[in-house]
RNA sequence: GGCAGAUUGCCCGAGCGGCCAAUGGGAGCGGACUGUAAAUCCGUCGGCUUUUGCCUUCGAAGGUUCGAAUCCUUCAUCUGCCA
């Protein structure tokens, strides 16, 4: 496989390259032939996320350009967790890390190649360190990391006043154990992560060099915030995540759709493998109309058609359209009324014995997290039963609403719809 | 081990015997304006009812009192100071 000399300018270009060590030794790296290179995912949670994302198709940049990547599932260090500012964690079990551990592997495996001469490896850190004795780790790893150092670091100097276990402090070392592991067994010259992992992966670097006497390369993506500087990748309750049974498509397609207008180029440029000429070409169009959002829209569609696939990506397009169409409900063809709302999520109900009022039907449906929750949202005007406004929480919906004889169609809000099938 | 202080709703933070479901800010939710954006403004923001009603909340368990988030006891956790 031949080499992609403009790599790191593309990299570069998108802004994916927050933090790194010797540019000029990097590039030098990455000219000379296919780097091995790593990116490691602790199991926190049973699904990745946005965050996660971005490395990911970071990695696929790399491999698309030639070079040689290792996933690494962090079966040891998602025992432990690294510390952060909230505050200590709450260690997971081990059939839990275990559990996750699997899932992640799932969850990655598809974006990469694992054929070729630049095939991915999927290694865990479990399978180097479970074997380690306290001695030895001690001796042949912590003798490395002055501790003064270490307490220097940010996210240790914010927690000194809440308190830090020593078991997240060391952390550090586990990780760079890791790329220590990986450089001698695999010959992996290139890590790169999240920026908040910046200090972690410059201490696998450090260890590599006192360890061995050999320079090894790690660059980290930004991270990537809102407009107003804010954590993003929340959406109503939860992360942005990649597994459809935690986040449906269509949310996720809609978080995408929803982006802000500054952050649109920035996000093609980070985000998607449309090229560059394609990118300015809908800034362009998006700072000339944003109205059009097709900057939006083309980020939900390549983002949603890379993690859901294309198939998918379509019904949720067809859905989106139907739904904010704005005009008749009444006029869609059942059909297509149908597969619009099963994308966004569906109630059946039996007709026997009478619907359930319009308050029922939100509470029933998710949309409202209480009866009182419902009232309110029926009170605040923010009801609507098939695209018109409820006035009265108590409304029964009858036989007349049905919309092809089986759907009605409930939204709270701007845009959170959810149809009910009546059977 | 001793002394002192802390623990409040999703988060931060007031309250320090009744007027407390509990001030304020943030997040969230709804409305208006728009473009299924941002900003702004307004409203809302424990549960059940739908109302000048009831229930459950202020680290946990007991207690004092007509009445406690507010006082007392014990326990747990955290922070600081002294050993």
């Amino acid at each position: 496989m031949s080499i992609d000399p403009t790599l790191l300018d593309d990299l570069e270009w998108r802004g994916l390259v927050a933090h790194s060590t010797d540019r000029d030794a990097l590039r030098a790296a990455l000219a000379e032939g296919s780097v091995r290179y790593y990116v490691g995912f602790d199991p926190t949670a049973p699904s990745l996320h946005m965050g996660n994302l971005l490395q990911i198709v970071t990695a696929m940049r790399l491999q698309r350009a030639g070079h040689t990547p290792f996933v690494l599932v962090g079966g040891s260090t998602g025992m432990i967790g690294d510390p952060r500012d909230s505050g200590e964690r709450t260690l997971n079990t081990l059939e839990t890390v275990a559990e996750w551990v699997e899932r992640i592997r799932r969850q990655v495996e598809p974006f990469l190649s694992f054929e070729g001469q630049n095939a991915a490896t999927m290694v865990n850190n479990l399978d180097w360190t479970a074997g380690v004795s306290a001695i030895d780790f001690l001796r042949d790893i912590g003798k490395h990391f002055p501790v003064n150092r270490m307490l220097a670091r940010d996210v240790v100097r914010n927690r000194l006043e809440d308190g830090i276990s020593y078991t997240e402090f060391s952390y550090i070392l586990l990780q760079s154990m890791d790329y220590l592991h990986l450089h001698r067994e695999h010959g992996v010259s290139l890590q790169l992560g999240g920026s908040d992992q910046w200090g972690n992966i410059t201490g696998g670097v450090e260890l590599v060099r006192r360890a061995d006497g050999e320079r090894v390369h790690a660059f980290v993506t930004p991270l990537v915030t809102r407009a107003d500087g804010t954590k993003y990748g929340k959406t109503e309750g939860g992360a942005l995540w990649l597994d459809p049974e935690m986040l449906s498509p269509y949310a996720f397609y809609q978080f995408w759709l929803n982006v802000e207008d500054e952050k649109v180029g920035e996000l093609l440029r980070l985000f998607t493998f449309l090229d560059r000429a394609r990118i300015e070409e809908l800034e362009a169009a998006h700072a000339e109309k944003p109205f059009l959002r097709a900057g939006q829209k083309a980020l939900a569609e390549e983002m949603t058609t890379l993690v859901h696939g294309a198939d998918e990506t379509a019904r949720i397009q067809a859905a989106s359209a139907a739904l904010f169409g704005g005009g008749d409900m009444g006029e869609l063809s059942p059909d297509t009324l149908g597969a619009a709302l099963r994308e966004t999520g569906v109630l059946r109900v039996e007709s026997a014995g009478g619907l359930p009022s319009v308050v029922d039907l939100l509470v029933e449906t998710g949309l409202a997290k209480s009866r009182g929750d419902a009232r309110r949202t029926v009170g605040e005007g923010g009801a609507y039963l098939n695209n018109v406004r409820v006035e009265d929480p108590d409304r029964v919906p009858g036989a007349d609403d049905l919309l092809g004889g089986t759907w009605l169609v409930l939204r709270k809000g701007k845009k959170s719809f959810k149809g009910v099938e009546v059977v």
